[in-house]
DNA sequence: GTCTAGTTTTGAGTTATTCAAAACACCACT
DNA sequence: AGTGGTGTTTTGAATAACTCAAAACTAGAC
């Protein structure tokens, strides 16, 4: 216990990195951020209902407008699995890729094994300056491809539900 | 110049592959496959105006319901990239990859070097059954790297349109 | 404290896609 | 060649995921 003088306003590591991004600070901003540190892919409806528990009255299009300002600034990352809405994380700059389960729609990180973008390049570029490779690996992930049920899933592009079906 | 009797009926490629795939060969599937023929990516309403031209009164409906069926049945594939309608091609079986330019999204395909999916495996695969890599190269087509208005185009991801700005 | 550019709310609109029921047509069989 | 039945397509409507615009608000520079 220190019971001194409290003079030092709390640095609050979410409202600085937000600040240094160049970005004001407000209470949207930091509640989706910190919606986002618990929930590795979530959605932009996702994070609204979690943003709403600790800021309510915060509006859908709020959430939409901030995390396009967060990904537009780089301390968001915004990733489209098809089939799927737009899903957000915070792991950011490492370039790392997406493993997709395509029965219950589960996502993994996985490393990338160079780190920096674009990872990969194509043989023939084409003429284009290519500044990221994106990569996601479609496959069923350990839960689903243990079910016998699954074991001869097709590429079903249209069934990234995260639902159980009764049989 | 043979001008012998022809009592072979023409054998239209498309119709025996429809069939062969397991499918009714059908007016606006065979439509489909032939307006896919001429254009390499394509988002269901471009396939729909093309198809009306051959064949008027088919519905957007059958359009969407006809690419279901040919991506099922592997005919065609389907690729969703980021902030664009999901776009279509007959280039088949090769797991051939995309290259997409951020600024006007003109698509072209790039070969995979490994030809059979999944083409790149993760390090660490968390369980999961990997059958595809998928791999979308993001960057500045030729034309649009040229502009020089375009020299510091950021990751715009919502930028996706074709469009010219006039300044 | 005040001002102002940047944010958020409020309210509405759009696009891409899917669902469901009824009409229709391909093609296996007679 | 006709016919039946299942798979397709049409018709009509609904939905999810997002975007736009104007008015109200507020973080932070002065």
């Amino acid at each position: 216990m220190t019971p001194t003088r409290n003079d030092a306003p709390p640095v609050d590591p979410l409202a600085t990195s937000i600040r240094d991004a160049g970005l004001k600070v407000t209470a949207p901003r930091v509640a989706v951020l910190t919606a986002l540190a618990d929930m590795p892919h979530v959605d932009a409806d996702t994070v609204f209902r979690a943003v709403r528990e600790t800021l309510p009255g915060t509006s859908l299009q709020a959430v939409y407008g901030v995390l396009g300002a967060l990904t537009g600034v780089g301390l968001v990352r915004r990733f489209d699995p098809a089939g799927s809405p737009a899903l957000f994380e915070r792991r950011v700059g490492d370039n790392h890729h997406h493993l997709v389960c395509s029965h219950c729609g589960t996502i993994r990180d996985v490393d990338c094994v160079i780190g920096a973008a674009p990872c990969l390049t194509p043989v023939d570029t084409a003429g284009f300056r290519i500044h990221t490779a994106e990569v996601t690996f479609w496959g069923l992930c350990a839960e689903c491809a243990a079910d016998p049920r699954n074991s001869s899933d097709p590429i079903d592009s249209t069934t990234h539900t995260h639902s159980e079906e009764t049989p």
